[in-house]
DNA sequence: TCGGATCGTCCATAATCTTGAACAAAGTGA
DNA sequence: TCACTTTGTTCAAGATTATGGACGATCCGA
């Protein structure tokens, strides 16, 4: 029973989707489809019913769900305990990143591996954008993380879209676009790249936009941006995953929902792949489940979030 | 993590070696020693010390060893729990195989498979040494298990050799033989083959010798042979599984422990490959376990035991 | 001490797996 | 209804793994 196989059986069950799971994953389509046969074949028994483009787990399917998730489980346990036995993850990570999220989730993951691996001293490097792609020049870091679109260096850990977000007083006072068109009527906070302004660039299906909206708040500062949409002063473009939660708490609504940025691949490479080594590996592992479905982070975390005063900036906010 | 790199580590830390691992598993040496490597290089972490050409584990190993028990297991549950639910394993099973050691452990072995799988009815047919080889004769059968020197077709399960034993009383007797050409002056108790007597072939290293003891307790039933041993009526010459209880009973006792016949290879063979069922996948997941190291089989077995009148045969013994 | 046997490792070749591209089928929106 | 997009599957080429054989080191017995 070969694990790669059921890793990949658990993430296309997770998704009901072979192609879902590929994208996200960063795995061929092809691999995905081949290792799923191969599993119903050493296992004989088919585990997807394939109905249309649906695949809808089998009774068997859902057992080995099941089983494939301890085993999967099991077989993380034993890297950790031959990893903590041989007490070895220990020295300095130097990680660079851009710094644009750095906080929403470079910081969290590097929680979750400290947690892991308590030895290891993080050093941890943020960059301005179109900074890090010399990798010669960072001969002192070992891993650089970064984001963008279409096909780059490095192994890929997650994809985001940027989508539109304002607050719902905002909303209540303007109304809603219905369509991209619309947003020329109405006010964005647009964030300022060293190239210049940053285009609205919006897709659905094979349709395209590329939107510039007339602004009076602009920052080179995604924070400052969330904090100005928060505060009803017009629509943003953020990633979704930068405003998960003030969603979840009402702080934000997202706008034209359907409509986002084509995918970004959020990527790792190592500066020094020769270099291997255990704490490295360590760190990948981490990186790669921080990633995956299922994996819940418990720890702190920063969000705007709006009081009674909201000109105000709150305790805990980020400058 | 690799579950055929984990199951190869497991044989070789078991066996302390990659050779006999290879050899009882019937896979090459390079290829264990490879999947070694890429285990080792997969956790970065040694997980043998080689001193010599010894085989230690490490302190790493030893962890890995405990949690890649567990992880093969999980699997094996992960599969008998897909078939239990496919609720497909059934129908009837027609295995062929010689009938010298049946009860000794193809009867053992089938009735661990039928507690796993009481749905599926087995036929077995034992049959006369030289007479399976035909395959074409047996197409009503959907495996042959066979044992023999050397290569031969199929999948090889596990290896035996045979050896001398007698009992202490024998020895108390007439004492131990120090090498082979001592045989001369002892008594044989000798199994006839369709082809005439079977001579006790023997090496040590490079050495061999071909004795044929003289005899006044010939049988065509390996189970009287070893009965006449227990009895004390001579030395006889039988595998080692076979007489693997007597030995730990102190009713036999090894003789020239370290002469023993060349290796003999048992293996299965379906004799339908290309209609491979679920029914038959299990069986051969089944069988390969029950001579996996760690096996722990439980249940009835026949073994000869003496009492006080050694020649009332007990109760339970073969006949 | 030496010769032979066995060990684990490495190499070149064969076998298998991965992947990009192509394809047919399904789904969706105009 | 039709055109386009997305799906899962398959194929052929390239990459990776498995294997038989060779090799050097180790071990053992004469």
């Amino acid at each position: 029973m070969n694990t790669d196989a059921l890793a990949s059986f658990v993430k296309i069950a997770e998704l009901r989707s072979l192609s879902a799971a590929g994208k996200l994953y960063g795995l061929p389509k092809s691999t995905l489809s081949l290792r799923l046969k191969q599993l119903e074949t050493d296992l004989n028994v088919p585990l997807f019913e394939r109905s249309g483009r649906n695949l809808l787990l089998t009774e068997a399917g859902q057992t080995l769900l099941k089983h494939a998730r301890q085993i999967l489980q099991s077989c993380d346990a034993a890297r950790a305990a031959v990893s903590e036995v041989s007490e070895d993850v220990a020295g300095t990570l130097r990680i660079g990143a851009t710094g644009e999220f750095g906080t929403a989730f470079y910081a969290q993951m590097l929680i979750a591996f400290r947690r892991l691996y308590p030895n290891v001293e993080i050093e941890l490097t943020f960059f301005s954008p179109n900074v890090l792609y010399a990798a010669e020049s960072f001969d002192t870091l070992d891993a650089v993380i970064s984001w963008d679109e279409g096909d780059g260096e490095g192994e890929t850990l997650s994809t985001a879209t940027f989508a539109l977000f304002a607050s719902s007083s905002y909303v209540e006072r303007f109304g809603q676009p219905q369509r991209p068109a619309d947003l020329a009527d109405h006010q964005g906070i647009v964030y300022r790249t060293p190239a210049g302004l940053q285009h609205w660039r919006l897709q659905k299906g094979a349709a395209q936009e590329s939107v510039l909206p007339r602004s009076s708040l602009i920052a080179n500062d995604y924070w400052t941006v969330k904090y100005f949409a928060v505060a009803g002063e017009g629509i943003a473009y953020l990633p979704r995953f930068f405003t998960a939660i003030e969603c979840e708490r009402g702080h934000l609504v997202p706008l034209l929902d359907d409509w986002a940025s084509a995918e970004r691949r959020v990527s790792i490479r190592l500066t020094r792949p020769h270099a291997a080594s255990r704490k490295m590996n360590a760190f990948m592992d981490v990186c790669r489940r921080y990633f995956s479905p299922g994996f819940v982070f418990q720890g702190p975390r920063y969000y705007v979030e709006t009081i009674f005063d909201p000109t105000q900036p709150t305790e805990g906010t980020r400058t």
